[in-house]
DNA sequence: CGAACAATTGAATCCTTTCAAAGGGAGTGG
DNA sequence: CCACTCCCTTTGAAAGGATTCAATTGTTCG
């Protein structure tokens, strides 16, 4: 089935490629099932790509911080995307502006990023892994964002809420990350979260 | 750390590019790490993708049957691929043959793959998506080949090969699907084996 | 300020893992 | 060809962890 392009504000064919277009909080970039005619470079903000399952749960299958790629799919788009925060997005045709080498390999990266989350089996590895893939984003800088809401990350990582709640409180109330309110996270102990994602002996 | 490309018998660069190559059963294809010069298509048995983890878990990320690509990464491998079954593979020089659009599109189904596997939760939610995914490949017909061992199952799908092992055990009592031995099985009541795999209703 | 939504927390249940042991197949050597 | 061994698979029982159900607290936004 298919949802026909979503909208896009400030629609400029002409320079389409060169400005950014603005996108609002929770404002739909495609839909799973659209022909796929555009691929999309984050400028500002977070998006999230989820599929959506006929038992009507849905996965999230990236979040894409300034820098990533997404939208880079064969023939129609295999999941919807969504801005989290007010974003900015570079928009490129796929015939016209096909993505480059470069483009293709952050694209890569980030399915890469999103299997290996799953190599992770209990509450703690996959959050602690999450945690630091987002630390890890050349953006950030000493804090972490969250800006996404916990059943979005609950979603990411195929937990429930519940889960992600207990296990984020845990790991604050031993020290290794502290909470400046939901959205931001600092890191305390690296080495103690890198221990927890398994990355480390 | 890299390992050196592995061994590739009857290596003859003047034709490699046009006749398969032949490999024994669980016989090292490339190691995680190894400088990406190839890519690869199978044209007889199947291939497995491990990615090794610092705490010793490996995750498989991907079984290729006949008409699957593999290899397809940015610069250097990102798992290690072996043989399940004694195989014969198209192997590509990625800068000399670099694969076609029609490749991308079959290996990004794989990965895609992957990845759908994870939005199921339950034991028997990814093990009855896992047998669905294999019996559609285009060479099954009727009977659903399993040469791979319960631990690759376990290690795919992120659960114990005891739990694998249960979880076959309960849908072949429950009429669902017959095992022909360990390593095949026949599809019985197809519209089951799809609700347990989230897929209707 | 109030309402609606999001997040946290508690308790009980269910499922998967872990620990332990037995059963079965494939391959080797006698 | 059979017996033996090794390894993979299956199965049992107990423990641990995530989910579910339920209720409270906190946050955001009109």
């Amino acid at each position: 089935m298919s949802y026909g392009l979503a909208e896009l504000p400030d629609q400029k064919p002409a320079e389409a490629d060169q400005a950014p277009v603005a996108f609002r909080k929770n404002e739909i970039i495609f839909h799973q099932g659209d022909m796929a005619l555009y691929w999309f470079e984050v400028a500002e903000g977070v998006v999230r790509t989820c599929h959506f399952r006929v038992d009507g749960n849905r996965q999230l299958t990236g979040f894409f911080f300034p820098g990533d790629v997404f939208g880079i799919e064969g023939n129609q788009y295999l999941a919807t995307a969504q801005t989290v925060t007010s974003a900015k997005l570079m928009r490129h045709h796929s015939l016209s502006h096909p993505p480059q080498p470069d483009h293709l390999e952050r694209a890569l990266a980030s399915a890469q990023q999103c299997i290996a989350l799953f190599g992770h089996r209990t509450a703690h590895e996959r959050l602690a892994a999450f945690i630091l893939s987002i630390a890890r984003k050349p953006t950030t800088n000493g804090c972490v964002p969250l800006p996404m809401s916990r059943a979005d990350i609950a979603d990411h990582l195929g937990l429930t809420i519940h889960t992600v709640s207990r296990t984020m409180t845990d790991i604050v109330n031993r020290g290794i990350v502290a909470a400046d309110g939901l959205h931001r996270l600092r890191i305390i102990d690296q080495d103690q979260l890198a221990r927890l994602a398994g990355e480390t002996e």
